[in-house]
DNA sequence: GAACAGTTTTGAACGCGTTCAAAACTGATA
DNA sequence: TATCAGTTTTGAACGCGTTCAAAACTGTTC
């Protein structure tokens, strides 16, 4: 593992392809490492020298579903759209899109909270963040140019919220869920418009500048 | 297990308090079932007559500790303190009381977030919900009276997001999660009183309803 | 080729949470 | 006292994630 790049890279993403697809079919508990291995043809011992553990599988997985909800969503934020419409497509991708893997919902709160402050998740907390900047500039009116620069980050945190409430969200698909999406968007649209308001900024501000220093 | 009181009671209760001890001084991984048991003097398939799992273990154990937070503080909440005051009171208090735990996080959060609708935790929800109602009836002034009713569920929910924040906190003593309650008490507090204002009470009230909706 | 320093692969092991059939115990009934 | 239906306790086992020393492979140098 010295040298970054081998045709070892071949091996490791052969595991990793098996493991997502098990994952996806078996489930996290039916999804062993001896499994991961057996089905990529290795031994048990071989997987964790490419993987430290199975929760690093899961860390890449995780990351890997975060941009595909990125790509998936992208080209859905046309010019035009307002506000709520847009965040609400961007929720809704999030949940579709984590859909297959409901169940990991505690592995993957782990993952998603835990070592806020790592070196690799800076550069992929970036891209999150490129989306809901996206998110923001695509929107039509724009949002107030006062909260236009924080904005993302507070949008960021309630896909945080939204996610978190998904992951335990034990109704017949999902359905709180998708409910809570139906609710929080125009309520975060209007909060946007309001901010006008001399009260309502000052407020707004307070918890943005809140956000600002705790995540 | 059929005739709910014996005095295997006692039996159950020693291995709670034991297991309790060892989770305070070795940590979660380093108490293991195997010496929960022979530090209680019994037989490690006899712990789980008594106990399910070891998540059932913590379960209990976490319950106890929202029961201690509870009991601390609620002689605190004297009249005459400010919302702010009180909020940050029993926001201190708990991260207090959970602080030998801390390594507890993700499990706590497990205990903590699952199930949200089974019938043992009713009963233990609305006992945590007395806690947030005696904040606000304490609190002087009383705060509006359009938002008395829903105020309580909002700070129980803050009260959520701040242990959550906690749990994954890494910061040196938690300072980060202090520094958290320093900014959440009074920005709730300043948001109550702006409650008065028309604009900011239709907001607020459309964040309670999602609130009231979902959690 | 032979020797050598990697890298990759193996196979067996460890301790963990959890399960379960069978044994030991308990107290009421005849 | 003997029997019987519980309840409690045991001890061995299973599969899991994880570790690690040793083997098997590379490719490079004389």
């Amino acid at each position: 593992m010295k040298t970054p790049t081998e045709k070892s890279t071949k091996t490791r993403q052969l595991l990793l392809d098996t493991a997502l697809e098990l994952f996806a079919t078996r489930g996290f508990a039916g999804t062993t490492m001896r499994v991961i291995a057996e089905e990529s043809g290795l031994s048990l011992g071989n997987a964790y020298y490419y993987f430290e553990s199975k929760d690093a599988i899961v860390h890449e997985l995780f990351r890997d579903l975060l941009e595909k909800h990125r790509a998936a969503t992208w080209p859905l934020l046309v010019q035009g759209n307002n506000l709520e419409t847009n965040l609400r497509v961007a929720l809704d991708k999030t949940l579709e899109t984590m859909a297959p893997f409901h169940e990991f919902g505690p592995a993957f709160i782990r993952t998603a909270f835990a070592g806020a402050h790592s070196d690799l998740s800076d550069v992929h907390r970036a891209l999150e963040f490129g989306l809901w900047r996206q998110v923001v500039a695509t929107s039509r009116p724009l949002p107030p140019l006062a909260i236009r620069n924080d904005l993302p980050k507070l949008l960021w945190l309630i896909q945080r919220g939204v996610f978190l409430f998904w992951a335990y969200d034990s109704s017949p698909g999902a359905a709180r869920s998708h409910r809570l999406i139906k609710n929080v968007a125009p309520v975060t649209a209007r909060l946007v418009v309001l901010s006008r308001m001399p009260v309502v900024r000052s407020i707004l501000d307070d918890v943005l500048s809140l956000v600002r220093n705790a995540a």
